[in-house]
DNA sequence: ATGGATGGTGTCCGTATGAACACCAATATA
DNA sequence: TATATTGGTGTTCATACGGACACCATCCAT
């Protein structure tokens, strides 16, 4: 049973994309029955029971409304002559593009963009100049990289353990570790990182 | 007149983004109302009205819903003079607006993210697992960090020059310089990169 | 041939939706 | 101090919305 894998199917699916692409929405029963050329609603949601079926659409956390699911975006391998070896590219032509900002951004409210400066964490891969994603609020494990605040300054490093009391690392032997004297402040936690080559 | 950029009208505007950031859509008044602590739906109208004027949010080409507009995805970045002893500046306003995709991706229509595999260029801070921005048809120059075409499979590496030809060299001491035979196929240039931490 | 999925039509119904309007209280502004 | 602006409340109303149900035609497997 290859669930909803009809021929009809996809070329309905291509036209929802397309609107999504204009509305960033999913559209009403009524509006898809109007795209589609069907004649009722009723067909319109039965199509959406399919898609969600397939893994492309699903339905949103407060179950009020449909959303986009991975699948959705998934770009269309067909037409692409894929030259053996090619890498999975995310972002080719056809599908809908790939937001970097939707990949990085969990909780945009408590999510601040902070310049690197220093090398301290070069040998993690983190260079000067690169902007790193941060995430305020948000509990911090050993492990994790962190944005601390010490003696007033801001300073990217790893968070680590060392005898029960917090650490921090960073990643470049020519820097020393820092053992916080008393509480150990943090601005947040790293969850991403963006870089951008030549001017 | 400052339009709306209200000290009320930001936290709203950070919680709308939250949920949007869930349900990828604009709530509906009533979910505004409360999700705002409203006690009215027109409340909600009009903080959409403000949010639109601000230009956050906009209509659907077939005016059916609202959408997000481009300064809906604007993160704050830090600033770059970073003053000691002040953490509680940021959050939601503070630093200057920032779009992640128009940093990232200049020419949309050229531009592709591939996922990068395996760890050939590590020291140049570019890690399995990491997104690479690349574009494509762009003239490169030696230093460029490019996607080539060797033997029919895509490798990253840095392009540079040895007596007069193009080689391909490694940031892995533990990875081979590659000597082209004859042409040297690029697919693309890379201009930019893209991490997320943790799942 | 026949019977079950499956994609689609047509209709009904309760309700959540957005628009419109009158009104109020706090805040600027003159 | 007087007054306009603004963020918010409360209510009414037409309607677009999704869910449910009965029904039909085609395709496909037995």
């Amino acid at each position: 049973m290859p669930a909803s894998d009809t021929e009809r199917d996809s070329e309905y699916l291509g036209r929802l994309r397309d609107y999504f692409a204009d509305a960033r929405r999913i559209p009403s029963l009524q509006r898809i029955a109007t795209l589609m050329g069907f004649a009722s609603k009723t067909a319109a949601r039965k199509l959406l029971g399919r898609l969600e079926q397939a893994g492309f659409i699903e339905r949103t956390p407060d179950d009020d409304a449909w959303m986009p699911a991975r699948r959705f975006f998934e770009r269309s391998l067909a037409g692409t002559a894929v030259r053996a070896g090619a890498p999975d590219m995310i972002d080719g032509a056809g599908g809908e593009p790939f937001l970097v900002d939707d990949y990085l951004v969990r909780t945009p409210s408590r999510t601040v963009m902070v310049p690197v400066k220093g090398d301290s964490m070069i040998e993690a891969g983190i260079h000067d100049g690169d902007i790193v994603v941060v995430e305020r609020s948000k509990a911090a494990r050993s492990g994790d990289i962190v944005i601390a605040i010490v003696d007033n300054e801001f300073t990217l490093k790893e968070l680590s353990m060392e005898r029960g009391r917090f650490i921090l690392k960073p990643h470049n032997k020519a820097y020393p570790v820092i053992r916080p004297k008393g509480e150990l402040e943090l601005f947040g936690v790293v969850t991403g990182l963006v870089r951008r080559y030549q001017g």
